[in-house]
DNA sequence: AAGCAGGGCAAAAACGATTTTGGTTTCGCC
DNA sequence: GGCGAAACCAAAATCGTTTTTGCCCTGCTT
């Protein structure tokens, strides 16, 4: 049962100790159980045709030796990576989009129920996201490529279409015939002018945030399709489009209500970045937020329910949003057919920064 | 030049045009550059011992195929995977810690341009995260390993220790005899100490970040010793140590402001969580942070000069902090003797929400 | 008693690169 | 013109698994 000792054998066995970890490979097993390495591989993998006995023995001497096969060797054998990319885009690095965190448990719990391991990459620069993307399909790092931050058309998409390599989005873009799942934004606009408008409201002012990312021209649209509902008219100069700068929101703020006849009593923001610069901004014109003008945010960060007045925004399970996203990966590697598409509800998370309108 | 077209060569030719990407390998770009794989590869490595001419056939045909090595197939062969992991902890994807965001982008930009990857993992327990690098070790996914949130005594260090995987820390531990980085925490504590005396303040409130990271207890030393140097006596009661619930500050106030008698003027947090969560606290007894009290945070989140009043706070070139512990790590990798340290400096951003002590 | 099915395992062939080994030119020099 | 060295490249070994193939043996059937 237990290995012979010739004196060749010593030898190999005197060989690599190693540092740890690395110690011996499935030949040490092998040799420990009394077995050949196929065997081992067949024990460990699950296979059928091994006997109870020697799939106890193997496990043993694999547990004793501290085995675990080397990821290099049985991904090069099996051409599978057990393995699902996550790419981080530069603006995430950049400023604190608490948004990933939460995404990235759910995906990571849901995948490794499924056996599979979530790896994160950074690309710096938008350009070299696209790079990234190359390099990750030719060097076959992964089986799957998962990335956020979609545009309405977005040459990512289009690239990993015709890739090759299964790959899911995180918000959809207009085409929107791959797998995605996705907030369902519009519906977030419509909810928050339906709020605003019962409050009083009638000019609503939309500080949206960057226009290059689908889910804005979805938020957008729902503010317009409720704004129609309610007989207001449509008021281009309500709209602003607020980038990633430090004062988004005090910016647009101070465009909106300095030297212009009428200022809006409510404004709608992108998300609560922009949300809490707006607040900021009316502050600094002697305006109270929630009670001069009301504010409405979008994405819930932590310290949304901090700020004075707390500001009232829309939220998200994104934990549970990241475990359907893990499943809806492993359904795809699992051979699902068709686009898999989700939608992820949101709601309201009613605060202090909004109140109604002030009578004239 | 060419290569020949013999039938057998065209039923390999035929065989895997590929999805994409993964199409031929190494032996395709043999054949259309018209030499040996070994040669091949010495070329495209960057060997000495191939001409000129050869080397840029080679690479011509390894463009034009969109070849990029196998990593599995090279990282076996070569037993080393030129990637360095990072492994994020728990606390850090449940609340917004920005921490390691300008950190890992940093990290990246290093390693790069060292010829390495960087990839994240994430634990999501604590029990899980010591799980997760036995399994990292074991399996040779990568050939360093860098985590954060040391512990005065931290068994990830012991164990990586004798693991025999290069691997350094983002802090220190009370040892302190591996590769690490850190923040000069205990010059911020005594700045800040003493930035708050020469304000005129006495009663100095130290409100701690957990004390199972070795970062507070460092900061705290500061603090006590900035304080003896003042001549003020030592008070534990003017010590509170704050966990990561939300309202994390706000409970340390009322502590110390409710039902006490000489309750402090002036605040040093841990983080700016804790300081923008004290001045709520504040600001909900009726005190105004910077006038009645004065607050001083550390870590500088993005947020914190948002906020009204704008937090005193201590800063710190993350992404500089990052490059350089790339540069620590692949020093390591490239065998550098001895353990590898460096100190980062802190410096103290003074906005609003630190101020003159109230006359008596 | 011979044949057959099939369980259990060993041997050997991949996987796709890198590295070692060794062989063939070419060239310079005496 | 012969010899040695250098330059250049091909062939083969190798990394540590997984998977295929096939052998041996047991036990059951006819």
């Amino acid at each position: 049962m237990a290995a012979e000792d010739g004196p060749g054998q010593a030898q190999i066995m005197a060989g690599e100790p190693g540092p740890a970890g690395r110690r011996g490979g499935i030949r040490q097993v092998a040799r420990l159980a009394g077995v050949s390495i196929s065997t081992v591989s067949r024990a460990l993998n699950g296979y059928a045709d091994v006997n109870a006995d020697t799939r106890a023995r193997v496990a043993e001497a694999a547990e004793s030796l501290g085995y675990h096969p080397s990821w290099a060797a049985a991904t090069l054998r099996r051409a599978e990576t057990r393995t699902v990319t996550f790419m981080v885009s530069k603006p995430w690095t950049k400023f604190v989009d608490p948004f990933f965190l939460g995404l990235l448990d759910g995906l990571e719990l849901a995948l490794s129920a499924g056996g599979y391991h979530l790896q994160v990459v950074m690309a710096r620069e938008y350009d070299r996201e696209f790079e990234t993307i190359r390099r990750i399909v030719a060097v076959g790092r992964c089986d799957a490529l998962v990335f956020a931050r979609t545009r309405p058309v977005d040459e990512r998409v289009e690239f990993m279409k015709t890739a090759g390599l299964p790959f899911a989005t995180v918000g959809r873009t207009f085409a929107g015939d791959h797998d995605w799942i996705d907030r369902d934004t519009e519906s977030m606009g419509r909810m928050g002018v339906e709020r605003l408008v019962a409050l009083g409201h009638r000019r609503i002012a939309l500080l949206s945030a960057p226009l290059r990312y689908t889910y804005m021209h979805q938020m957008r649209d729902g503010v317009r399709a409720a704004l129609a509902q309610a007989g207001i008219a449509p008021d281009p100069a309500m709209e602003v489009e607020c980038y990633l700068s430090r004062a988004t929101g005090a910016e647009a703020v101070r465009q909106l209500f300095v030297g212009r006849g009428r200022a809006p009593t409510a404004l709608l923001c992108g998300n609560d970045m922009i949300a809490m610069s707006a607040m900021e901004g009316l502050a600094a014109l002697g305006l109270v937020p929630g009670q001069d003008v009301a504010v409405i945010g979008a994405e819930d960060m932590p310290l949304s329910a901090h700020v004075t007045p707390a500001l009232t925004t829309f939220s998200l399970d994104l934990e549970g949003m990241g475990q359907r996203l893990g499943r809806m990966v492993l359904a795809r590697l699992a051979g699902a057919p068709g686009p898999l598409q989700e939608w992820v509800e949101t709601q309201l998370v009613i605060r202090q920064s909004d109140g109604p309108a002030r009578p004239e």
